[in-house]
DNA sequence: CGTAATAATGTTAGCGCTAACATTTTATGA
DNA sequence: TCATAAAATGTTAGCGCTAACATTATTACG
């Protein structure tokens, strides 16, 4: 913990405690070179604040709620693993509710989080960030709030997400480029933005490299294993089978994996596999899966930050910045070739 | 939050705030006639203290560390749920940090956290619990904490754990009374206790049964998912193959569902799979894994509330409770046949 | 009974910070 | 130039709680 107090930086600069602990907060009322001088000394001292202190003397409750549909997803985690470490340094604390598939549950978990908990700022996680009656809720109550990767009215709040799009472009010409000329896509589920632009990704890199795939080498999938065994079986049963399947998501890839093996064929040497999301699945199954990594922690981080640092961000509705697009990473593992044959 | 404070409770009990604040706190030195007045105001007013103010006045810093290897593992989202669910009623902080499997960064992390981020309570996650360096050095500091599953050095701390052993008795009971009479067994991990305890409990439920199973049924894994693949293809290619396969995790478990696909076995219909853990990938592949879950969050919450609340658990070196057994579930899904044939 | 020891309760002074108001300095304009 | 607004900084009074010490009530025992 810090040694360190405001009235330590104070008297070192020669000015009033309050007049330090304007510059913390981002007060506008303090003169440039005071600021600076101020800032300085602290960074010198290495000060960070007390949060007791601070919450026992200002109204705000330093918690950030952070809602999530099933909290044992993987991507929760990673997400709170994230945010824990950003809340470390700032004082906040998380809450962590989930809604567990239902809307009404949902709007009574906000509504405690906003006025019984009093949470200084909201996130929501996918699948939640596409519900209207959550979304009207929190834009009545006035509740900062910022959405990760949301499907649905845009504007409603300053979200974060990752090139969807971009990512599926890049998988697929990594396929391409190690030589494959048949590649095959599931889709994700209908319903789901990111089935669309992942599909789309997908097209415009075959274009760019003046591929055709006959319309039966794209299957419709939901994201489920379930629905990856169906379009395997089916894109595998081909008279003409794909040299490499971009499956929408991990788990549809490792579906894929399992109907392979069962027709005896060879992954990567026979056929490649490719998934998208890099969820633990992709690490445990044999081969491993090659897949995009999703900057979850990175994405916590932001969004912690986006609520708990205004100053920096400014999240006022009218000026703000709504969208951050944060860099994938592209995974080669053991499931899809790496040179050309 | 709170309206009520101590202030309140003293007005109403006609004593001093200062009276008020030693039975919160579970100081001796309060007459039994004022205790258990002030005690019935304090339920009645539903108070609850301002972590806020305790902080800023006592010397605790409402820290709990959780130190785990790798944060993203599945378990440990489980578990931080549970301990934040925990932490939201009592106003203590979650400060989580990984060590990535290497001792050197363990140690420096615990140390870290000890003498800088100065935690109240430290909880270490499997395989941390048993890293003897780690042991002695939270010995020597005096914080107190608690363990997750040991396998070493049992009197050294509290600690947390199901009970495997009865567990995989259960389970393999399970399958014996759903009609199998050839149960296979891939044991896990040969360095990790909970390994033999689970080949242990299955060894007794057969026995219990009076079923004697060939020693080629038994298979050497080590918990991950090649290793199921490996051990599988050997169970598999037997002359007289299991009815069903008792794998000592879900990995394994998946591992040899894929398997069974591969050589056209039906699952469950010709043969039976279960695993124990109950990860994600349970209910991921299908069919979905018949498993053992382990009560994690549970875990989390104890752990919580041994470090926070001492005055409940008797954390004293002496007299402790050092074994917290918690129950464990039975998940049937679909990779076991449910009926006897 | 009286007095010392002990138990039970009370008083005081902050912990580090911020809101609200008070004061000083600087910029503005007729 | 000086009044006056605006900007920059300072002062004061707590937030709710606990540590440390001060006081009062109770008990023990010659």
């Amino acid at each position: 913990m810090s040694r360190v107090k405001l009235k330590d930086i104070a008297e070192k600069a020669g000015v009033s405690l309050m007049t330090v602990s304007r510059v913390m907060n981002n007060d506008p009322k303090v003169g440039a070179k005071t600021r600076d001088k101020i800032t300085a000394i602290a960074q010198e001292l290495n000060y960070s604040p007390n949060v007791a202190a601070r919450r026992l003397s200002s109204s705000k409750t330093f918690f950030i709620g952070i809602v999530c549909e099933y909290a044992n997803a993987n991507y929760v985690s990673k997400f709170l693993v994230g945010a824990l470490k950003k809340c470390r340094t700032n004082g906040f604390h998380i809450v962590i509710d989930e809604t567990a598939g239902e809307t009404e549950k949902a709007l009574s978990i906000v509504n405690d989080l906003i006025h019984v908990t009093r949470v200084d700022g909201l996130i929501l996680l996918p699948p939640l960030a596409d519900i209207p009656e959550v979304l009207s809720l929190l834009k009545k109550s006035n509740t900062p709030f910022v959405r990760i990767a949301p499907d649905i009215d845009l504007l409603a709040s300053p979200y974060i997400c990752m090139d969807d799009y971009q990512a599926a472009y890049d998988i697929t010409e990594h396929l391409i480029k190690s030589g494959h000329k048949r590649i095959a896509h599931i889709i994700g589920s209908e319903n789901q933005g990111v089935s669309r632009l992942r599909y789309q990704g997908y097209l415009d890199a075959l274009r760019s490299h003046r591929l055709l795939m006959p319309p039966e080498y794209i299957e419709q999938g939901d994201f489920t294993y379930k629905s990856g065994l169906t379009a395997a079986e089916k894109l595998l049963s081909l008279k003409d089978i794909p040299d490499a399947i971009f499956a929408g998501n991990d788990e549809m890839a490792a579906a894929v994996i399992s109907v392979a093996h069962k027709k005896h064929l060879d992954v990567p040497e026979q056929i490649s596999v490719v998934g998208f999301d890099d969820t633990e699945l992709a690490r445990v199954v044999w081969p491993s899966i090659t897949t995009i990594q999703q900057p979850i922690r990175d994405m916590a981080g932001l969004a912690i930050s986006l609520l708990t640092e205004p100053a920096n961000h400014r999240l006022d509705i009218a000026s703000a910045v709504k969208r951050h697009v944060l860099p994938y990473q592209l995974c080669v593992r053991e499931s899809s070739k790496q040179t050309v044959g």
